[in-house]
DNA sequence: TTATTATTTTTGGCGTACCAAAAAAATAAT
DNA sequence: ATTATTTTTTTGGTACGCCAAAAATAATAA
């Protein structure tokens, strides 16, 4: 009991209610999954009479504690994961991901213990999202990824999660430097790029860039 | 395709067989994958048909030289993973069989090839068995465990695989230090005891201590 | 409000991996 | 060689996780 299915399920109602158990719908399951509809209906149910989510027919899914909790610990594990493999094996953030799929359903406590040990217990994966702890609490923070930014909004470089070259010369390109106060004017509707100011100039950052950059938000 | 249930049965296969492809038969299996005696026949008829193993009717299934090959990459990711967790994350060598068995059903290549560069591309595991390279090629050496070892053989004690001080008292009172040179009088037909003699004195060694023995054939 | 579209659920089915019990075959013992 | 034992296979059945197609429900537009 509590297979790989089941996880996945968690995990991603999890990140489609954003972390506040908030209701989310077959649909958006079943695309995230890649499964159709019907298959997330009986899953759901399933889910309930485990006690892990509520399900109320027509209407939607949400966590209980028990399942949060229980999404928690993969959401851990995945990010531990994909820190170790970045900082420990020399992966790159980029291909991190694909493997802690795999990874995270690994499951054995001492393990992520040990590894979260030997990163120093860091709060945050290479991707700058948080790191649930043991009792999965998740250390909130000011940083955003520029991707996850409002118009209006007031920000401050902080970091990048690409170390590329080709990344760090289209960063010199649009003047965008660490420490830098930028402004977000609007979102292109069409394409999702970003126009902010900048060191008093008004550039463009696609979405591919943005979800590289690391914000604070003001 | 190549589910965790198919790997299982391969290694297993190739661990009956002492990696001789020799015929191993449906009782031997069914204990060590804790099924039922007609399960494994439904599973090695399937295996027979992914052209994985050769089975012949109430007589038994061996492996086919790409049967073989799967077995080897599944041999070599539990033993990378095996030395990894010892070496590197400090797991004691008797915990790390269990999580290997989960880990080595993790695919992909890279990953195993970046914890064998970081370990130095290892030959042997923490129990001293050998791990396969990359083509499925395996060491042979004259080191094996002492409970490996045949009467009327003569063997030099080469090292251990167990440091606990329990152990190692156990050692100094049976005067088995390492260098020195034994032969196996006889094997206790009831508890698998092993008779030996060393420094020309007879000792008498458990089953258990012999499996953490390195002995190298003379 | 009615029609249209989108979403959800029901129904019937499939493949995998297992089991229990009974029948068949092979092996060992007398 | 015949019985007894062990091993293997067959048969019928279950749970899980999925799909396709049809029916029911909800949401949106006209």
């Amino acid at each position: 009991m509590q297979s790989e299915t089941i996880e996945n399920y968690l995990k991603t109602i999890y990140h489609l209610s954003s972390g506040n158990s908030a209701i989310v719908n077959n649909k958006q399951l079943a695309d995230k999954l890649h499964v159709i509809p019907a298959t997330v209906t009986e899953a759901v149910k399933k889910l309930h009479d485990l006690k892990l989510v509520v399900y109320e027919k027509s209407y939607g899914t949400r966590l209980t504690s028990a399942g949060s909790k229980m999404a928690l610990t993969i959401v851990r594990r995945h990010r531990i994961w994909e820190t170790y493999l970045a900082n420990e094996l020399g992966f790159g953030w980029d291909e991190v991901h694909e493997i802690a799929e795999e990874l995270e359903h690994i499951k054995n406590d001492k393990l992520i213990k040990k590894l979260s040990e030997k990163l120093g217990h860091p709060n945050f994966d290479p991707h700058g999202d948080p790191i649930p702890d043991e009792k999965g609490k998740i250390q909130k923070s000011n940083f955003i990824k520029l991707s996850e930014a409002k118009p209006k909004g007031a920000y401050k470089v902080m970091g990048v999660t690409d170390h590329s070259t080709a990344f760090l010369k289209y960063l010199e390109k649009h003047q965008l430097i660490i420490g830098a106060g930028i402004i977000i004017k609007t979102i292109e509707e069409f394409d999702n790029s970003i126009i902010l100011v900048c060191q008093k100039k008004e550039v463009s950052i696609s979405p591919k860039a943005a979800e590289c950059i690391i914000v604070e938000m003001l």
